[in-house]
DNA sequence: TGTGTTTTTTACAATCTGTTACACAACGCT
DNA sequence: AGCGTTGTGTAACAGATTGTAAAAAACACA
């Protein structure tokens, strides 16, 4: 756990008392904490500084927690811990889906904060141990591994076991022509006989979902005698 | 949660002959026990397995249970229990408030252990209900393991025992695909036998209560082949 | 004991996978 | 352009896997 680099925590709270109890009780426990009133201020800290966790409370002067996570959420892919004073609001946390990984319900618990705060960077370590990227997008379209799906314009698109995992491996290709060979091999975890078309199918059940018509396509281009790409890149 | 799993506990003591004694006594009584005689190894294993309970001694070689204490403490919040040979060190220990949670003066007797670490256990306990990451956010769905229900928009959902393990279970992994096998293993403790429906069956039913539709899931995804995954991820 | 709930099993429906067949498109050659 | 050859698109089908309703069994509790 001791690491060179202390882990950076990022507190916007406005009630000064509280946001001194916590800061101090964390930094005691080695964590480099920064503490703004302001949401505004705070969202601009957070995005230029790029904490390892923010711990947020709701009720804010100028710019209320809720803004803020909406805010920050794009750019912002760590964790984020909502204070909340009431349990009303979690109706609204839940409803928003403003993305928060976990809330703790006020008058805090030191003790219980730093709990939570520990599990949040535990789930965190692991989720960026996981991946590269657990995310794509590529040319209008987003395909998730997290959660196993691809987003177009339209919305999100439910795709089946193997039809994700081709979609996925074209994606982490995209722009550059992948072989039949290749995405057998990736998806069959053997060797490409050459006779065996079910690649095609996939492509194209891929592209029926996607809306994709073959004579041009938007997505996926066929390259006729090698395989297929996933338009993009940054050619 | 797992009330199945037995209570582990970390027992660091030099003396053979007593550890000896503690051990058996209270691996008779259902409880798994570690042994150390070292206080740089216990260190290491407390900090990777994370025991519910630790018994430490105060006089050991290489480094002392004072140390072993303030080392394992900001990584380690369960319970320890301190033992001590002279009575003078107890202002030490109260002096220094290390962290320990109880002492017992040596000699030891093996019934008075186990009452103290009966009750710090049921301490623990209280305290890890409120604190410890017994909940989990995940895309718009709460899984909290204090209340053993689960919340969406819609607001709380009552879950039998089976369906709640294995949505927690899911919720700890979420982003990641996790095999029929492991969820069989975890919610029946014994190994799937490749036959057994049931766990899909209570898939069904959670998708139900979670309002999610198996075509095109929010939620719980099926991974063909080999199990199913929750959306999530962070951010 | 009776009643309501949860767990487990079973059977059948729905969906997904992998194959094949055939239509069409692209290419090469004359 | 005409023709054969090769490659790709996709409909259709059989088999495998998953979804779920329903019945039976086990359990919980008044």
């Amino acid at each position: 756990m001791a690491s060179s680099k202390p882990i950076s925590i990022v507190l916007v709270e406005d009630d000064q008392g509280l946001a001194e109890l916590i800061v101090e009780r964390l930094e005691q426990e080695g964590f480099a904490l920064e503490h703004r009133v302001d949401g505004r201020e705070a969202c601009e800290l957070i995005l230029q500084t790029r904490p390892d966790l923010v711990v947020l409370d709701i009720m804010l002067p100028g710019m209320d927690g809720f803004e803020v996570c909406r805010r920050i959420r794009p750019a912002y892919a760590g964790p984020v811990l909502i204070l909340t004073a009431r349990n009303e609001d979690l109706d609204q946390i839940l409803g928003l889906e403003l993305g928060a990984d976990d809330f703790v319900v006020k008058p805090v618990k030191p003790r219980v904060l730093l709990a939570r705060i520990r599990a949040l960077l535990r789930r965190a370590q692991v989720a960026s141990e996981r991946a590269e990227a657990s995310r794509i997008a590529v040319g209008g379209l987003v395909v998730d591994a997290g959660r196993r799906e691809a987003s177009a314009a339209h919305g999100a698109i439910a795709l089946t076991t193997i039809e994700f995992d081709l979609l996925w491996y074209l994606a982490q290709r995209a722009g550059q022509t992948v072989s039949r060979q290749d995405l057998y091999q990736q998806i069959f975890h053997y060797d490409y006989d050459g006779i065996d078309r079910s690649i095609d199918v996939y492509i194209s059940r891929l592209r029926q979902k996607l809306g994709d018509d073959p004579a041009s396509p938007h997505y996926i281009k066929t390259v006729r005698g090698v395989g297929y790409l996933l338009a993009g890149g940054m050619a």
